[in-house]
DNA sequence: CGATATTGTTATATGCAACAACAATCGCTA
DNA sequence: TAGCGATTGTTGTTGCATATAACAATATCG
């Protein structure tokens, strides 16, 4: 069969984030969390009373929809806000944020690891740097 | 800030593929077309007579997805069905199909010309290679 | 002080993909 | 050749991620 598409890096690129993205997942579901969750307790975790709308940028995820992802995680008692002043309320996360962050990131450097080694050994080094290269060109906000 | 995300490659591999796709996606709007569609079109154009499910299996879209978007191709005049026995039904593009496909294919290799631009010489190479080996590895269906 | 920007929020829409179920049809084999 | 299992196209529904527009409250800076 004919496939035109998979000399496209960009073609490439998605179904390579579409098919770790899905088994990524997965395994993140076992914690209940998505990956923007838990993307976000990571970020929360190592910068403890980050805004909202500053953690939003950092991971590209719209103000608008900060909101039902950080209700989600306060509901479920992992993240915490406190007021800063009368405008802005900063994260943290509470103890059991911080085990479930802790999961989270063995899961996903287990995840990684694995991703990795897919990837053939002479072209290992040079994906990282090539991937923040695509998104962070051109990023200046 | 510290961001401990961008180290992962699977998360690069997300803000990379969000990122052109976003970009991407504006180039084809102009054309009307999403992506999905255009690489229906990619396909069809090198395979006549595909079937629809062949066509998904391809693509990585199950079959009930590919409805609304032949649906749609097909209301263009883009695609056209034709019955190859009382069961299945083979793919082929119309002229307006095949001017359209032309003129998509221009503005993704145009595209794509650009996003490898902005890897460093030196890892540009290895771009392709390592994205396929992620996304082919561990998918014989 | 006052204009301007920022924050958190609501509401709503779109694109993409997953799953379950179903009738019709094909194709192989017993 | 009759029948069973696999395949095809389809419907309906759900979830996730993301996008936009609008708004009130508040902060910041000239």
């Amino acid at each position: 069969m004919q496939d035109p598409l998979s000399r496209f890096p960009g073609y490439s690129l998605r179904r390579a984030a579409n098919s770790t993205a899905a088994q990524l997942g997965q395994r993140l579901a076992e914690l209940d969390l998505r990956q923007s969750e838990a993307s976000v307790l990571l970020i929360v975790g190592d910068n403890p009373h980050i805004t909202a709308s500053a953690l939003g940028r950092q991971l590209d995820i719209q103000r608008a929809n900060m909101v039902p992802l950080l209700k989600r995680l306060e509901a479920a008692k992992l993240v915490e806000r406190h007021a800063i002043d009368g405008k802005s309320q900063g994260l943290v996360l509470t103890a059991k944020g911080m085990a479930l962050r802790d999961k989270a990131l063995g899961v996903i450097e287990a995840f990684e690891a694995e991703l990795v080694a897919r990837v053939p050994a002479q072209h290992r080094a040079h994906l990282l740097p090539a991937l923040n290269a695509i998104w962070q060109t051109g990023e200046e906000s």
